[in-house]
Parts: C-alpha cells; sequence; structure tokens
DNA sequence: GGAAGTTATGCTCATATGAGCAGTAGATAT
DNA sequence: ATATCTACTGCTCATATGAGCATAACTTCC
C-alpha cells in the first residue's frame, strides 16, 4: 500500500520538478543526469503536481484578476471577461477604474473598420474621460439621456468621437418620454431618425447596466416615468435596465414601455456581434445577473467582489 | 515595437494557460478549441510564464523545505538535503525536529545489507527517541562518548540496535583520553577493537557537530582536553568537530589529537559511501559550514534557518 | 504611396512524450 | 519457504512539441 513520500523522496522530487518546470530541462536530459529513466522521470513529475509539490496558479501581475476573468467568461459563456481590484466600494471609484479597464480593453478590440455604439451613464463617461486614443472607427450613441445635464451621453458622445477623429451620431432626446406619439415624433426627427439608421451597422457596444433593485439607475429617476408607472414595471418584475431595455431575475425581457423609449431595441442589441457591459459594485450585482440572463451580453468589465458575487451565488 | 499586453490579451493568455497548466489539454486540443494554431498557442504558453500571469513553484506541503533542501543540494553538492521548519530556536527543540528528521530519512535509505554507524550527542539521541523501526543492519559506534553520561552513544546504540533487532558495535571509552599511549591501550580492548573492525564495513553514517567558534560542543568540555589544548587547537583554527575529527573554517582537517582520540578517522569517514550530518541552530552554522567544505559530507538534515545562513553567505 | 525595417505566423522534420501493456519486483498470506 | 496479489518498471508506437527558417503582415520613415 502506497505511503506518503519520506523527506528523502520529497526532495528527490522536489529536485526533478526545479529542473523540468523553472529550468526547463526535458525529461530526457533530467534522466540522464539522474541515471533514472525518462519514464521514471515523468512519473516522479506527475507525482509532483498531484502531491501538491508543484504548484502552478494563475497570478495578476497588472491588477487585471485574471483568476476571476477567466472562471466568469467560462460560467456565462463570454468573449471578453475583465474583472479588476478596486481600491473601495465607493461608486465614483468603482465606475472611474471599471470606465479605465473598459477603455484599455476597447483600445485592444476596435478596428477602424468597426462601427462603436454607446449607451450613457457614468461609468462610460468615466471610460470616455481615461480614453487617449481610439482608431478612426465610427460612433453611434444607442439611447437618449437617461440622467443629470452634466454626465450625459452627449458629453460622452463628444469625448469619444473627437478622439476617435469621426463625426459622431447622436441623439438629443431623453431616453424615455411620456407616450408613444411623443416618442414617434422624435423618432421622426432627421437627426435621431439617421442615428437611428446607423443602429444595425454597429459591431461593437459599449452600455452601463442600471438596478431597479435596489434602486440604482438614472433611467428610474427619470420625470417621464411616473410612480405607477414604475411600480407596475417592478411589478413586472425589472431589476435592470441596459439601454432602455428592461430586464427581469430570468432574464426576460419586459416591453411594456418600448413604444415610448427612444433607444435601441432588445432585437438590435442581439443583432450586435460583439456587447459589453461595464458595471460593478455591490447595488449592481442582482442586475448585472438579470443582464447575463438574457444573453444578451458577449463581454463583462466589473470588479473582484462583484465577480465574486457573481460566481458564488 | 512591442507593448504590455491589453486587459484582453491577458484574460486569452488566462484561459488558455489555465487549460494547459490546470486543466492538463495539449496546445493541440486548445488550438482546436479556439481556432488558434497550435504554434500561437505555444507561444502564448510561453508568454504565459514569461510575463508571471503563470506562477509555477516548489510548495512544502509537509513541513520538509523542499525549496531549501533542493538548493542546499546544488549549492553543496549533497545526495541527501532535507531541511525543515522548526518551531523556535531553542537548541532542544531544533535537536528534536532534527532528529525526528534524521530518523525518517534513515528508514527511507535503510537496506538488510547496510551497515549503520552512528555518532553520538543530543541530535543523534532525539533520532534515536524517535525510531520505531528500521531493517535488520548492522549498527556499529563511531566514536567514543564526548558527553555527559545520560546522553551517551550508549544510550542511541542501545535504542537504535534494538529496533534493528541486532547486536550493536559499541565503544566503552571517552572520546578522547589524557594521551596516546592510554589511546593505544584502549583500542587493544577486544571489544573495542572488534568496534574498530567494523568502520570499514559501514556504508551509512549519522553524525552531530559540535562547534566550537562558538563554543557548542561536547567534546570541547571534555576534561581530557586542558586549557592549553584547546588554546592550542583554536589556534590552529579549528571550530567544528564531527566525531572526533576537527575542521577548520576552509575544510582543512587538524591532525593533532588523532593519536589520542578513539573514534573514526578522518581516511575512515571519506571511505563510506554516505555520510549524513544532523545539525541546526543559530551556533552551528559556522561549523556546518566547516564540515561542509571539509568534503565530508553527502547529505545534511538542518533547520531553515540555518539553511538560509549556509545559502546566503 | 512606396521602401525599409521589425514583428508575427505557420511550416518541416527531428525530438520529446504519453498510454496501455507485458514482465519484474516487492509485499502479504499460508 | 512458497504461492498469490499488488505495485513498479521499461517498452512500443502514435501523438505532441520545439527550433530554426521562409514568408507574410505590420509599422515607421521618406
Amino acid at each position: 500500500m502506497a505511503q506518503a513520500p519520506g523527506p528523502g523522496k520529497q526532495v528527490q522530487i522536489a529536485h526533478i520538478a526545479t529542473q523540468h518546470y523553472l529550468q526547463n530541462k526535458t525529461r530526457i536530459e533530467i534522466a540522464n543526469e539522474t541515471g533514472l529513466s525518462r519514464f521514471k522521470v515523468g512519473r516522479l513529475l506527475d507525482e509532483a503536481v498531484s502531491s501538491g509539490i508543484v504548484k502552478i496558479h494563475i497570478a495578476s501581475p497588472s491588477g487585471v484578476r485574471l483568476d476571476l476573468s477567466v472562471q466568469l467568461r467560462e460560467r456565462f459563456g463570454l468573449e471578453h471577461a475583465v474583472v479588476v481590484d478596486v481600491p473601495s466600494d465607493a461608486d465614483e471609484v468603482i465606475q472611474a477604474k471599471l470606465g479605465s479597464t473598459a477603455g484599455d480593453l476597447l483600445r485592444e478590440i476596435l478596428t477602424d473598420e468597426d462601427v462603436l455604439g454607446l449607451t450613457s451613464g457614468r461609468t462610460l463617461n468615466a471610460m470616455a474621460r481615461s480614453l487617449s486614443e481610439l482608431p478612426k472607427c465610427g460612433v453611434v450613441q444607442l439611447a437618449g439621456v437617461a440622467g443629470p445635464i452634466q454626465e450625459t451621453g452627449l458629453e460622452i458622445m463628444r469625448r469619444v468621437s473627437a478622439i476617435a477623429g469621426v463625426r459622431p451620431w447622436t441623439i438629443y432626446s431623453p431616453l424615455v418620454v411620456s407616450d408613444a406619439q411623443a416618442a414617434v415624433g422624435i423618432r421622426r426627427q432627421p437627426d435621431t431618425r439617421q442615428t437611428f439608421e446607423q443602429f444595425n451597422k454597429v459591431t461593437v457596444a459599449v452600455g452601463s447596466i442600471g438596478s431597479w433593485k435596489p434602486e440604482n439607475s438614472q433611467m428610474i429617476k427619470n420625470r417621464a416615468l411616473d410612480p405607477s408607472d414604475r411600480e407596475k414595471l417592478l411589478e413586472r418584475g425589472v431589476v435592470a435596465e441596459f439601454g432602455a431595455t428592461l430586464i427581469t431575475d430570468t432574464g426576460s425581457v419586459v416591453h411594456d414601455i418600448d413604444d415610448r423609449c427612444i433607444a435601441i431595441s432588445e432585437e438590435q442589441w442581439r443583432a450586435i456581434p460583439t456587447v459589453i457591459a461595464v458595471a460593478g459594485g455591490p447595488t449592481k450585482t442582482r442586475a448585472i445577473r438579470a443582464v447575463l440572463a438574457s444573453g444578451l451580453l458577449k463581454g463583462l468589465v466589473t470588479d473582484a467582489a462583484t465577480a465574486e458575487r457573481l460566481l458564488g451565488g
């Protein structure tokens, strides 16, 4: 019956493992130097790993949590998952870090043949602020203005298109309006109509996620949604919004107010090859999980604590 | 000009490295699954290691410091080097741990075709106490009694030979005597003479190391050595003793009192295929280094702090 | 826009390695 | 001491991999 190896054998294994794993010697070279057969060297190397003498792990030398990123990507079937450590749980700090990370990811992904679509939000504002260069790609606003005027999609659009060196396709409208008729009127305006016509050309889209439960969203605060609207939507199970697309815990899309939103539709999201959400923090976890469940996403940029909650649940 | 990879590429590398190093997939399997060439997968795996994304290290799951053991073995050209952590720097604690580790090593190494030679000392006494089984090998005492009666080679000999199930070859004599004539007389006694005749049959020897500078030695306290003897030997550069073999910092053996010692000679040590010293602690480091420099040793059992001092200096 | 320099890719062929197997060695039971 | 069982070793042959090279792609300079 096999026992735990004694100290002498452990040191022998460690010595052979050092030569192979740290000094890149082949099993045959090690066999020649030690007088053992290459089969025996192979078995000792297998034992080095199975016994825990050799430890191999994925480190994160640059601040990107590669271990969590790989797990997130496999768990949720994503093409891009980037998880970063953040220095604090404050929303502003998380948004700044996620924004700059998303900017780094975009610089890697985009070519001048892409058309970039953007929603609004503070995280995307932070991303826009961190960017210093982009290829000369198209830039399209995917949704009307959700929040207060100093953090609007307009500012994001201005910055990003200036860096890319192109004219932006913008939407001078709120995200939600009072009724469907008003929305029809807005969509009919020439500039807005032309921007909407660009939606089917978008190849890479980046959006932030709004949380309805717990409430951490610019859209839910929009005055065009009165308290009874909100109540109804919450009763229908809405916990998240992505652009103006409302999503429940199970990933179902709620279409109740589609006709009065000035934004990309669910169907149009699904037609874009690469859709990346940038979101994090304790209050956003449920909403992120809901959007992941919807199948809309091909990518996610988030913080480590959120990734752990997503992976743990 | 090559830059640090962006987050997307880092995650790609981490994903491929996870599949290869942690899930044991071949480069060809990974290439098939990712659509990359096997050459590209190979290059990314190389980059995973060179960039620090993959970390491989030698761990010590069992308490034997394998990393230090391998370094000691390579640095000093030893066949056996075993380094263990000890819970404290107290001599008794170090001796107990080193003794039990030496016992584990002996159990691994010895067969019933070996003849085991032993010196005396508290560390070997601890080793003898830790043993619970040995093969039926010969057991030979290599040196007379150096220290106080309750920690003599006699006790070690009794225990070890009882465990091995054999009659021991003993030496009922002090390690050093007053003059060469007395030594001749002692060596002429039948039992002692027969034990000396066994020295050339010893295949594995284990000894502790006495330190003369700083003073931590049973031998130096022996009354047969008067103060002027000690003074002279210290002036000759003696810093260590192994059995009764006196050694300087450069590894030279001092033969001044060989003729009045009842112990194995330097020449006889050198004829033994496997010689292992068991010693540690702050006061023994210089002495251990000296004995290593002598070339007498094929093995060493020591503690981690001592190993670090030996490797650092 | 074209030339020159640099970086990256996929290839060939020799070498390294793995998996299943037959034979040997060691351990246990009688 | 012998028989039986278990563990270990070295082998064959198919597959995996590496190193140097030629070619392609990309970047920089004019």
